[in-house]
DNA sequence: GTGAATGATTCCTG
DNA sequence: CAGGAATCATTCAC
């Protein structure tokens, strides 16, 4: 490295004229043109180039620094900067300034959305709380599921937080290792501000696809997560008897119209402790199943309009038909069973 | 293990 | 968008 400075130098007291090491014709100023006075001189540099590592560490300082002196070194550098900037990295400016990455920004937004990054939500998610929210069955056990699967993502946000941190640590160093290796060899080589500026950028754009990589595993992860939760879902949980009951009672009841309004579902699901949907659906599976089978859920019907009659009676006794059905088993809609036995089945 | 029962889901229709 | 119909998937009784 050191050759450089020496061959280029001539008019400090390192290397001047007089130096053994110098090339004759460089000595004498005029210079040789005879052939064997400059195969001396090659001879001479060769030789110079063979024994620099005999040269001391001082020695080898002290032209380093009288480079560096040089009146001549910062227009030196600025052309050999210009031209190389011309030249070499003309090529790569076009391809900067890139638009943001279209596929980045959909895995973004969806670690923000499934609340992975961003700002902390007491360790769940939008989509946790939904999916909770449709599932249904307010019971304990499915804010159990619910609890786990927050345990889960957060387990899944922390190790994404802690990876991304170690990217950026490690981008941090090499991009500051990178460029004080730079700013030290842009001493004996052309390297403007601008090109560390490149590199540095360059740095950047190759740790970010590493992120990248980190943020497409992240949400595969929640992807499966978020699966594995709402197969759990699925799992069916009988109702219990009592709202079965309840349920029935209704159904039986209002045989006629067996299509509770909004307020009639809201009132009988929190009677059984379960959703409204879980109501509509309970209605949707009964009316098509009792249609279809009438025959089938006749002793049931007789049992519930029994009851139901009993209870009119009872509290026509007391006075009261506040909980006696509004419409039992009137005129139109579902075929009644044997109950009534001027209404049999179609 | 098997089949019936049953809650949930999906697709279609008015 | 609510409800009907078909179907799926699980539970439960035997």
């Amino acid at each position: 490295m050191d050759e450089q400075p020496r061959l280029m130098h001539s008019h400090t007291g390192v290397g001047m004229a007089g130096h053994p090491g110098l090339p004759q014709h460089m000595q004498e100023g005029t210079g040789g043109t005879d052939g064997d006075g400059r195969k001396q001189d090659i001879g001479d540099i060769l030789q110079q180039i063979m024994t620099i590592t005999d040269q001391s560490l001082d020695e080898a300082q002290a032209r380093k620094h009288a480079l560096n002196c040089h009146r001549m070194k910062p227009a030196l550098f600025n052309v050999l900067c210009e031209i190389k900037e011309k030249t070499v990295l003309s090529i790569r400016g076009a391809q900067e300034e890139e638009p943001p990455d279209p596929q980045l920004m959909r895995l973004d937004n969806m670690l923000l959305a499934e609340g992975v990054s961003g700002p902390e939500k007491g360790g769940g998610s939008a989509a946790a709380a939904a999916a909770a929210a449709a599932s249904g069955g307010a019971g304990a056990d499915n804010s159990a599921e619910h609890s786990d699967y927050r345990a889960k993502l957060s387990q899944i946000r922390q190790i994404y937080h802690t990876e991304l941190e170690k990217y950026e640590q490690a981008c941090n160093e090499f991009t500051t290792h990178v460029m004080n290796l730079l700013r030290e060899q842009s001493r004996t080589r052309p390297i403007s501000p601008k090109e560390i500026e490149r590199m540095v950028s360059i740095i950047h754009r190759k740790f970010s696809s590493i992120q990248m990589q980190l943020k497409q595993s992240t949400c595969e992860a929640v992807m499966i997560l978020r699966s594995r939760f709402l197969d759990a879902r699925r799992k069916r949980r009988n109702f219990n008897k009592q709202a079965t009951e309840i349920l029935n009672e209704y159904f039986y009841s209002h045989l006629s119209n067996p299509y509770p309004s909004e307020e009639a579902k809201e009132e009988l699901a929190k009677k059984c402790a379960i959703t409204v949907a879980q109501v509509s659906n309970w209605f949707g599976n009964k009316r098509i199943r009792y249609k279809k089978n009438i025959g089938k859920f006749q002793e049931e019907a007789n049992m519930y309009a029994a009851r139901t009659a009993v209870n009119a009676a009872n509290a026509s006794s007391h006075g009261s038909q506040a909980n006696s059905p509004s419409t039992p088993n009137s005129a139109g809609g579902y075929p009644s069973p044997c109950y009534q036995p001027d209404r049999r089945i179609q």
